[in-house]
DNA sequence: GCACGATATATTTTCGAAAGAAAGATGATT
DNA sequence: AATCATCTTTCTTTCGAAAATATATCGTGC
């Protein structure tokens, strides 16, 4: 967005053709700074690149994003409500530490709004809804294929992370609650960190099968078996978590 | 509260978890002016004092509390978050509409979060448990006949819904989640706005005995009938919401 | 009169500097 | 050498102005 002098070639302020170079969008399609650095932010920290209680100077920010104090700060503000970043007052921010309780805490918590999002969505759910699990099950499963097949990237990881989070979010969608729906969207952001593989290690895929965990979720859903589908949800997400602990306690202390 | 054996019965205003425990502070006891803009905007929106769906110039806002555009846009941000503004980009901050749909998703959402950590805190309740509870319960009943006595004041208004959150707050005090403790403060916030006389009318007092059913939640939490206290709480809220649905429709529509 | 386009105004968003506070360094005193 | 106060540095927070954008106003052509 040129802002100091950099020549600026636009034709007045009928530049119809702003509508889609998002290609090479430099705010990723964000309407203002402070949306672009709330998106990058999250995303440097929920992948890693900014580890668990490293401090967050804006000046670093700055240098990094190519930003001025004022969109950053509203970032960080809204990561904070979000329990990704921590703030003392006159002692700036830091990233949100990350401990078994914090996961256990989110992961039990993610459960009951899930589980509660679930069973509304079973009783109410429609064929689009049906059809919506089913297609992003199946996206899942190609993204999964794709990366067993060797695709290690980064950008294969976070289309990963997406379908995932698509899938569970298919499974709730007619849940008919703002509330809960956004609940666990923000449950799942926050429980993101504690399955990278620098926190928790590379926890062997052969211990578990997470496909067939997800299609056996979808079929007790799709049969409306909701006490069924809600503990297969349920020992889902708590089979990740104790993995998870089982790794963070032998692998890096703290 | 006592964490590490310490034999603690906090009553009054030593409790460390009041809801507004600050001094005749020029900032009320806020670091920084972000912090001090914010709980001076919660305060005016869940008061009434900014309608729902009323916009929040920046200028005027900056005139009103005699603020920079900075800790103003911090705070409305955080605002956002709690549901209690909405802003679109570019367009500027308004304070959140109102609607029975938006009233029934917070008490619904509040029901679940509140009897799974009454649930919790009647498993693990401790004596200091049971003694904040009746300590809170009785200021409030000290607070509802000052009011019921003639108090009208809006500081009486205030300290009421004080001394109301805090008996809640001492319900689920000891569930050991600090998630289910901040959603159920939020909620709390959330739905204060549609106990607004303005906004739902003068609901009849005799219509229903709250002192009653307080002390009828209270029995069961403490006689740790788990099954018995959830259901009255959720009754509690239920009845609550369907007396000011009752009074929208009929008052003001919309 | 009415749609349309250009200009003017109002408002938000962003910037960079200045003020304010905490952490760290320096030095004098015991 | 240790303690405390003071100075420096670093960093956060706040401000007011400038830029970008939306909204309202006005005039023009049909």
């Amino acid at each position: 967005m040129s802002r100091n002098g950099e020549i600026q070639v636009r034709v007045g302020r009928n530049g119809a053709q702003r509508a889609d170079d998002e290609a090479q969008d430099p705010q990723g399609g964000a309407a203002t700074l402070a949306e672009a650095a709330y998106r990058r932010l999250r995303q440097d920290i929920v992948t890693g690149v900014f580890a668990p209680n490293q401090p967050l100077r804006l000046e670093l920010l700055r240098q990094r994003y190519g930003l001025s104090f004022s969109p950053l700060r509203e970032a960080l503000n809204r990561l904070q409500s979000e329990r990704l970043v921590v703030t003392a007052p006159l002692r700036g921010f830091s990233v949100a530490p990350v401990s078994i309780e914090e996961m256990w805490d989110a992961t039990e918590t993610r459960i009951l709004i899930e589980c509660e999002a679930l069973r509304r969505s079973i009783t109410r759910g429609d064929d689009d809804w049906e059809a919506g699990i089913v297609a992003a099950l199946h996206a899942l499963d190609l993204q999964v294929r794709r990366r067993a097949a060797g695709a290690l990237g980064a950008d294969e990881l976070i289309a990963l992370e997406t379908r995932h989070q698509d899938f569970h979010r298919a499974l709730i969608a007619q849940c008919r609650s703002r509330r809960l729906i956004d609940l666990s969207n923000q449950l799942y952001v926050e429980t993101q960190r504690y399955r990278l593989p620098t926190l928790a290690g590379q926890i062997p895929a052969a211990s578990r099968d997470v496909a067939f965990e997800h299609r056996e979720i979808m079929e007790a859903a799709l049969a409306r078996r909701s006490d069924e589908a809600v503990a297969l949800l349920a020992a889902h997400y708590r089979r990740t978590s104790t993995l998870t602990e089982a790794a963070m306690q032998s692998g890096a202390a703290k």
